[in-house]
RNA sequence: GGCGCCAUAGCCAAGUGGUAAGGCAAGGGUCUGCAAAACCCUCAUUCCCCGGUUCGAAUCCGGGUGGCGCCUCCA
């Protein structure tokens, strides 16, 4: 049985749309980047982690996906931000492209198939303004040049804007009035700025500058994906007036319509705000990855559809990584049961399969990540079931049942980018993590652990159970097995006001 | 001022015309010397409010209220 067609929600025609591949089997992607003038935060890594899965699930599907996300680092911020740290801009762009990588590597992202740079497509950008103004949809001004909005029909279409309201919204541009002499109407927009003394630049027809904002994304886009391709992706602050500029610019260069289906992740935010760096409000996500684990952000994010907002709190995190661990507990206890045995050819109990197939039902509906998690929480608990209280008697369908089981939580696994870690090993790190931050003395846990073990030897449970409740007292947990005694740190979660 | 999104249990969150997924927390139980983990049971006659359409609405329409976003750099 064949998992059912994808629908994606399309901003341009605000619904959902069959997935309808230009070329057969393959799919072009295009995700707006950072602008790398300092670190990423939470927000941004969201969006990120959205399109992430989405690509990690369009492939797990067989489509052959060429993911280009690319990385803006010419742009009027790095250069202001160049100019307060004292180092060269194209500098202060390599370095924030570096922090960027370190970063999401601990959020376990998958490579890009390109990751193009705006300072090594100065050529396809110049040519594409040339061909626009060949085109006569933009026009020089004293070294600048600008697209005039008015000339291209489809102006406003993603976004839903009408022309004669914008005017009335750009009349307190800042530096407004040089900058309302150069352009001929007010909502027209930079695609090459001539560069002011100091500032970096590139030989052009028109003068020594720099691209604007947009043009690059046209240009790098065309480069790698061709005219028109299958989806493009990015922030939901982005569709105005980023990807209305894109498509203007992309269009009346080629005539051509410039991508089938446009996709908008929302934002991440924090006490009730959006969280940006122009407000201030962020959290950096080397901060966040500094005090919980990778995979609890990335299950974080995916409790909730990623066209919606997402507010975060500390507790909300542990939450999630309280969640993590009972998963990767579950896969431990399940790899012991099952590995290196052999369990034969025969029956299986119940519908293993049912969960994946849940699981493609709500990924194929827009990418439905809570309702992908709730398919996962249910393979779950089966496999604890079939673990803990096995529902039949033979050893051998109970084992490959489990086998099943297992092999689909690593399909899924695989595609929303979780449990990648050994199990012991991630719980191991997390309990030390843990330790560090109650600051738990290990080696006094040892040591009542040692005086309980004699104590239960002696069947003295007053003295174990005294014993026990010193160790809850210090935030630790004991687990008594056959092998001995574990333990764990209490996850303590402090009430919420 | 213009445009748009959202409102589901103590909390997080699916569901967008057919009678409320999943998770956390809470209570009870099985297991355990006691625990922990796991599993089982309970936990919204009801989906912000008021009207309307319909055999039937959380889901559609109209009007409120509350929160958020875009219109200017932002994922």
């Amino acid at each position: 049985m064949s998992p059912p067609a994808i629908r994606v929600f399309n901003t341009l025609a605000q619904q959902k749309v069959p997935l309808a591949p230009i070329v057969p089997g393959k799919l072009g992607i295009y995700v707006c980047g950072p602008t790398v003038y300092s670190f990423i935060h939470l927000g941004n890594a969201r969006t990120f982690t959205s399109f992430d899965v989405i690509v990690r699930y369009l492939r797990s599907r067989g489509f052959e996906v060429r993911y280009v996300r690319n990385f803006t680092d010419v742009d009027d911020k790095i250069i202001k931000a160049a100019q307060e740290t004292g180092e060269a801009p194209q500098a202060l762009a390599d370095r924030f492209i570096a922090e960027f990588q370190k970063d999401v590597a601990g959020l376990h992202l998958i490579e890009p198939d390109v990751s193009p740079k705006v300072s090594t497509h100065l050529p396809e950008i110049i040519a594409i303004i040339q061909k626009l103004i060949a085109n006569g949809v933009a026009y020089e001004s004293n070294g600048d040049v600008y697209f005039q909005v008015s000339k291209f029909q489809g102006y406003g279409k993603l976004s839903r804007k009408k022309l004669d309201e914008l005017e009335s919204g750009t009349r307190e541009l800042a530096g407004g009035d040089t900058l309302k002499e150069l352009k001929r109407e007010p909502y027209d927009f930079a695609l090459w700025k001539a560069a002011k003394p100091g500032e970096p630049s590139w030989p052009s027809p028109w003068s020594a500058g720099r691209p604007g904002w947009h043009i690059e994304c046209s240009a790098m886009s065309s480069k790698y994906l061709g005219e028109t391709f299958d989806l493009h992706g990015g922030g939901l602050d982005l569709i105005f007036p980023h990807h209305e500029n894109e498509i203007a610019q992309s269009e009346a260069a080629s005539g051509k319509t410039l991508c089938h289906c446009w996709m908008h992740g929302n934002f991440l935010d924090l006490e009730g705000a959006k969280m940006s760096k122009s407000l201030g409000n962020v959290v950096r996500l080397r901060d966040a990855l500094a005090k919980l684990d990778g995979e609890a952000l990335r299950y974080f994010f995916l409790s909730t559809h990623y066209r919606q907002q997402l507010s975060f709190s500390d507790k909300m995190l542990a939450d999630a990584e309280t969640r993590l661990s009972y998963f990767y507990e579950t896969l431990k206890k399940t790899d012991e049961r099952v590995a290196g045995k052999d369990f034969g050819q025969g029956p299986v109990h119940g519908e293993p399969e049912r969960f994946e197939r849940e699981f493609h039902e709500q990924m194929s509906d827009d990418f439905n990540f809570s309702g992908a998690l709730a398919a996962l929480s249910g393979l779950f608990n089966e496999v604890n079931l079939l673990c803990d209280k096995p529902p039949v008697k033979d050893k051998a369908v109970v084992g490959r049942t489990l086998v099943a089981l297992r092999a689909a939580v690593g399909r899924l696994a695989s595609v929303l980018g979780l449990f990648q870690d050994e199990p012991a090993a991630w719980l191991l790190r997390r309990r030390e993590r843990l330790v560090v931050a109650r600051g738990i003395d290990t080696a006094k846990v040892d040591a009542l652990i040692a005086q309980r073990q004699a104590a239960r030897a002696a069947k003295d449970f007053a003295e174990a159970d005294r014993l026990r409740g010193e160790l809850k007292a210090m935030n630790v947990e004991l687990m008594d097995t056959p092998a001995g005694a574990t333990w764990k740190v209490i996850p303590t979660l402090q009430a919420e006001d």
